[in-house]
RNA sequence: GUCCCCAUCGUCUAGAGGCCUAGGAUACUGCCCUUUCACGGCAAUGACGCGGGUUCGAAUCCCGCUGGGGACGCCA
């Protein structure tokens, strides 16, 4: 049998981290297996649903590679279908109507909380017969659980879980409006779409029970389970929407490359002995269930962070020229040209070893587009001493040969002047360095001016000269 | 409150009874490399929550405690 999972996130807002990662689970998960993976949109809640959420959803996944098999399944398409089931349960006496009011429900659990018990319907409706139904009121369908006895499920996760009937209350499948509830839907889906393995959030845990019943009550075959733990926050509690868990939408935007985000999520709660650095094909390759771990993983920036500098590396100079571009023009409001493009191609491969983030490649790219005013440390290096060399620099220099002009060249040129000079190296570049960029630090001042060419090298130096 | 789950360096984790005087990664500190900064290299600090068992032997198995988390909706 061919494994067949699926991703089903509720679009109520944006594609958050946490489901990210359920998604790049069952994503590799399907592709080890050469599986599919196909993605569920759980829009029955139709007030808090919205058209922006499920964009989020599939931007999201798309930004962060993760692609899916078939036509997305919208679940309030699917409603006929659920109430279908919820019929058939109906008339397999495997469910009943409830008449209770919302209000009458929820006395009934704070009777219960007073008295220790779990907050649960107490199964008012469940043997009466339907000529006590009061006139007037819309029923909802429960379904009849189980009362006594227990049921154990092996998941492939958290291995095996029991929990005694006595737990479970009577679950509502229809509404009093005639609409399917989660638990209802979710299994009548699983099934429909065949889906062979469930990898989902510990938060759903309680509700595999739930669910399991139902498959059993329809004589379904029922799915291996995989209920994955959460994230949590730095504090330690859940990432949860509420808390401020922010959507994949927002890492993008503070600079993470999908390839960094996807290598950190994947090493939260799952692990290869010592891998840390773990490519997308390994990661297909290796990926299993047997070893996600058990325990809630806190979410961590700078490791992140760290992994993503790792990634940006080793990124393409001219992918990372497109992704920079606009961090640049929204940041700072340049625009860049085609010339500045090019010094930016250029000049990446020294860059790009200095920066972890995108945002923190823009504004290190910044001098090459525009020259940049000297700060405060740089104004320090360029004192008597440090001017006295950029002159000496600016009547040299106009004499070196354009067919040298490489990081080689201008190297051994300059270590040359400040040899004669009896000068540490760093008491010619430094200088240099705060005149071309502004700043004490930067890629290699060769590299620059390299990258700058020899006309604008000059030009910024005399620039600076100019000016002081 | 009831039920369920979890528990190794600050954080992410390796560890499936002897390979563990507990390994890796990250962060922090120091040193080296070096035109600055990063990268890289080396080193140092740093953990099996507690208490009982089982066993010749326990981070690993069992029980209890403590701590943390999750679920208890006509939300998903």
């Amino acid at each position: 049998m061919s494994v067949v999972v699926r991703f089903a996130p509720s679009p109520t807002g944006y594609l958050h981290i946490g489901s990210a990662r359920t998604a790049l689970f069952n994503w590799l998960f399907a592709r080890h297996y050469q599986g599919k993976m196909l993605l569920r949109i759980e829009d029955t809640d139709r007030a808090r649903s919205t058209q922006e959420a499920v964009e989020a959803i599939y931007k999201g996944l798309e930004w962060l590679e993760i692609g899916w098999d078939e036509t997305p399944v919208h679940q309030f398409d699917r409603l006929e279908r659920h109430v279908e089931i919820a019929n058939e349960l109906l008339k397999k006496g495997m469910a009943y109507y409830c008449y209770c009011s919302p209000e009458e429900l929820e006395t009934m659990r704070e009777e219960a909380r007073a008295k220790g018990l779990p907050p649960r319907y107490n199964g008012k409706w469940r043997d009466r017969s339907p000529e006590e139904a009061p006139k007037g009121i819309d029923p909802v369908v429960r379904f009849k659980s189980p009362q006594t006895g227990d049921t154990v499920i092996h998941d492939l996760v958290q291995g095996e879980v029991r929990v005694s009937h006595q737990q479970l209350d009577d679950m509502i499948l229809l509404r009093a409006d005639g609409t399917p509830t989660f638990n209802l839907s979710v299994v009548v889906d699983d099934h429909d779409m065949g889906i062979t393995h469930i990898i989902r959030g510990d938060d759903h845990l309680t509700n595999m029970f739930r669910q399991f019943n139902i498959f059993k009550a329809m004589e379904w075959a029922i799915p291996h389970y995989a209920h994955i733990p959460l994230i949590h926050g730095p504090d330690g509690a859940k990432l949860s929407k509420r808390h401020g868990a922010l959507g994949v939408e927002a890492y993008r935007d503070m600079g993470f490359l999908p390839e960094a985000i996807r290598n950190y999520l994947l090493r939260l709660g799952w692990s290869h002995g010592d891998e840390e650095i773990i490519s997308t094909k390994d990661a297909i390759q290796w990926f299993d269930l047997d070893h996600v771990g058990k325990s809630p993983a806190r979410f961590d920036f700078v490791k992140l962070t760290n992994l993503n500098g790792h990634y940006l590396r080793e990124a393409d100079n001219e992918r990372l020229v497109t992704l920079v571009i606009p961090f640049i023009e929204s940041k700072y409001g340049i625009s860049v040209n085609t010339e500045a493009r090019d010094l930016l191609r250029r000049g990446m491969t020294g860059l790009k070893q200095r920066a972890k983030t995108l945002i923190e490649l823009a504004e290190n790219s910044l001098f090459y587009i525009v020259p940049q005013p000297l700060d405060e440390a740089a104004q320090k290096i360029l004192n008597e001493e440090g001017l006295q060399i950029l002159k000496v620099m600016g009547s040299r220099l106009p004499c070196f040969p354009e067919t040298s002009w490489t990081e080689v060249g201008l190297e051994d040129y300059i270590r040359q002047i400040a040899e004669e000079r009896e000068l540490k190296l760093t008491k010619a570049t430094q200088p240099l360095r705060a005149a071309l960029t502004g700043k004490t630090v930067s890629p290699s001042v060769f590299d620059i001016m390299h990258v700058l060419g020899k006309d604008k090298t000059l030009e910024r130096l005399y620039a600076v000269l100019k000016g002081k």
